[in-house]
DNA sequence: GCGATTTATATGTCTATACATAATGCGCTG
DNA sequence: CAGCGCATTATGTATAGACATATAAATCGC
């Protein structure tokens, strides 16, 4: 075997895919350490480090120190996926996005969203409800809490115009949070405004975000029957 | 302003982050290129890169040559979740992890799977029905479609002792495909194996994996109501 | 004025070397 | 033999310098 060119991490990463992916590699198995490859490769370590770091990342190999690197047990464990940016997930389509804002006013929160935004003593907030419309149809019915304590700013947001999400983004100083899938069943209300029978099952997105004075927003996006939510792995 | 010592690339990558964050650097916004920042945090090029890589990575820089580095628009696009592997999951939450073959039988896929696992011209497939179960309780329910042809050693596969899944991690070259997320109605066989009621809303995962030689498998998880699944942003 | 070509530049990557860090496991000691 | 500490070792990271590549911007040719 002559010691073939392998001149950029790249190529270094799809060859130790192929030994994955062809066995000669097995899982739970520990490859030749860093030095031993770019040997092989031909190559500088921190290419081969680059590679192998890449593919640790993505979780098709576990390193340690010391001890070395192994074919992961279990590959493939994590997906990235994209948040659904609303208007640019519309517009990608090739539709018309569309905004309109159902309601806008100060409620006290209900328990299970004032214990999501780990509100101590529940004061009132600013609640939204507003759909997200492709060519006009409704794509999302978008409930949301905003704590004006943490976002003071929001007090003031005109979010009949624009929707509360991009307001957030251009106004608010940085976001942290959680988001969570779910599935729920679409209450009369809710089917109303989506179009769809009260009973169906919806897909759910719940979203909170906060920034440096506690949780500034929680959202919860309801989708209409049959959405699906997908990634490549 | 002294020249502090920014002497890991974590460090370079936080204060960036601080700089952000502050609105120091606004969104849209283009940073100084690698070589200024390099000087101005007194360390080498090459750690500024692996820092602003890193943040590009996660969606927080838009980074083109030539054009150089600017500020997300729209941060924090991109989530990273771990997909459930159900045995580990379970045990996770020191609940003992149990499972259960309902069916085994060779079947005419109905269209919408052949349809996703790409089958030209359908052919029997390998289909199962099969429990994971938390302290005896329902967790998931799985139904699996195989492709023999595609995965040969599955024909003689005894799924009645271990999970199609960990069976295929272990058995079968590699995996590459695409999951996809969405809610449905539970249909009274479903509600029935999964203790709750027809017509709940169920949260689903529906997962197709390929291998060298076109689709291997298609599977469907159906969790019981109320499940959610999320990850830190 | 406008399209085609060249140039300048920021990021992308490779190399070689050095040191840092964690974790293993050996060997020493009691 | 138990327990501790240190040597070993593989990965992790920093550095300076060089070249590669994409592409925005400037220049050229018509």
């Amino acid at each position: 075997m002559k010691p073939a060119e392998f001149r950029s991490w790249q190529a270094v990463q799809d060859e130790v895919l192929r030994r994955i992916q062809s066995r000669e590699w097995q899982p739970g198995q520990f490859i030749p350490g860093e030095a031993a490859l770019a040997q092989e490769f031909n190559c500088a370590r921190a290419t081969v480090n680059r590679a192998l770091r890449s593919l640790a990342d993505s979780g098709l190999l576990d390193r340690k120190r010391k001890a070395g690197t192994q074919i992961a047990l279990h590959p493939v464990r994590k997906a990235t996926l994209l948040i659904p940016l609303l208007r640019a997930e519309i517009e990608a389509t090739g539709a018309v996005y569309g905004y309109k804002l159902i309601d806008q006013s100060l409620r006290q929160p209900p328990p299970d969203i004032a214990a999501r935004m780990r509100l101590p003593k529940p004061h009132k907030l600013l609640h939204l409800t507003a759909l997200h419309l492709a060519n006009g149809a409704p794509y999302v019915l978008e409930v949301r809490w905003i704590d004006t304590k943490a976002a003071p700013l929001a007090a003031n947001g005109d979010f009949a115009a624009i929707s509360a999400n991009e307001w957030l983004v251009t106004n608010i100083p940085f976001e942290a949070g959680d988001i969570a899938f779910t599935a729920a069943i679409a209450a009369p209300a809710e089917a109303a405004l989506l179009h769809c029978n009260a009973g169906d099952a919806l897909f759910a997105i719940e979203r909170t975000t906060s920034g440096q004075r506690g949780t500034i927003t929680a959202v919860r996006l309801l989708f209409p029957p049959g959405y699906r939510m997908h990634t490549a792995l």
